[in-house]
DNA sequence: GTCTATACGTCGATAGAC
DNA sequence: GTCTATCGACGTATAGAC
């Protein structure tokens, strides 16, 4: 019983890795299965042994991800104040924005997982949820829009040069602080 | 002797138009040209009697959004101060996202065009610039990576559901807000 | 200037040998 | 499980009639 990740040649898990890479790096749609297999060190037909079909590929490839996402609201819930859920809120999507950053990038940006997902409405509920558990009732037009702001920036700020120099605790520290600077009330 | 942008059917400026709808929505690489010839009511060699490739199409498209990038920096820099420079910048930076916001977002976040523009090292050293221009010299990492946010978010930012309920004065207002805090020293 | 028709490559996906 | 070979659809781009 091996729970641990085959990254064999061809193993799936070293296909995911490969195409999230690559997703990121070049969008879904631009990435054919050719691109894939060849980085793989398979063929194309190979891919099919183990997918049925790419839009199958792209949601394996997202699914870690969008298992996270509801997971750190769950936690947020947990907390009786505000301030408690935000910091929670924020430091989970920070975790994920630096630890999974390709897989985030595609998520927040790429067309086509838009669409993909768009059907089926999941996404935009996990959202709505969790905003509304950030920003309480009644909240200023400030506030809702810092907080657009720190969820779509997470992706261009995560990968900032400047990141390089900093150690993981301080990135932590510094995403932090730009989003309750987003989010503090006047 | 006539000036105006025809928007006549088939135009190019009704081209152009429909192509960064299109685009920004779906993503350059995802947008055929027989989409674009579609929806402007024309057929597909009828684009390529206006342009030789799409990548003349695209380049086309973003041309204004181009120009219009080192003109705000051309503007900061008459400033004499920091704080000057920086709030030019920012509200022009954010006049862009607001009245542009579809080439925007072309320009930040499609990986078609960042390979077409990663050829020419122009975008990189105008940002490079701007933003040595903004942070001064010695910037901390806090500033760099909120000035990477605030960037990175606008585009964001200014597609949220809260803006609509805004007029356009407030907007402008609200995410510059947003960049002050993200900027300002602790 | 705009059309029809088409060349030629690559796409996702399938069939069948080994 | 992985391969070769191939399918039909669609991509960009071109040729030539009107």
């Amino acid at each position: 019983m091996s729970a641990m990740p085959q990254r064999r040649r061809g193993g799936r898990d070293q296909l995911l890795a490969v195409a999230l890479r690559l997703f990121a790096r070049d969008g879904i749609q631009a990435t054919s299965l050719q691109g894939i297999a060849d980085e793989a060190g398979v063929t194309k037909a190979g891919l099919y042994y183990h997918y049925k079909t790419k839009d199958e590929i792209v949601l394996d490839v997202l699914k870690p991800l969008l298992d996270a996402l509801p997971a750190v609201t769950r936690r947020a819930e947990a907390h009786r104040t505000r301030a408690a859920r935000v910091d929670e809120v924020l430091g989970g999507l920070i975790e994920i924005a630096l630890h999974e950053h390709s897989g985030f990038v595609v998520l927040m940006q790429d067309p086509y997982l838009t669409r993909l997902l768009g059907q089926q409405e999941s996404m935009r509920q996990w959202w709505d949820e969790t905003s509304a558990l950030m920003l309480g009732p009644d909240p200023d037009p400030q506030t809702r829009i810092g907080l657009a702001m720190f969820i779509s920036g997470l992706v261009g700020a995560s990968r900032d040069p400047a990141m390089a120099d900093l150690d993981d605790r301080t990135r932590r520290q510094t995403l932090l602080e730009c989003g309750r600077r987003l989010l503090q009330r006047d």
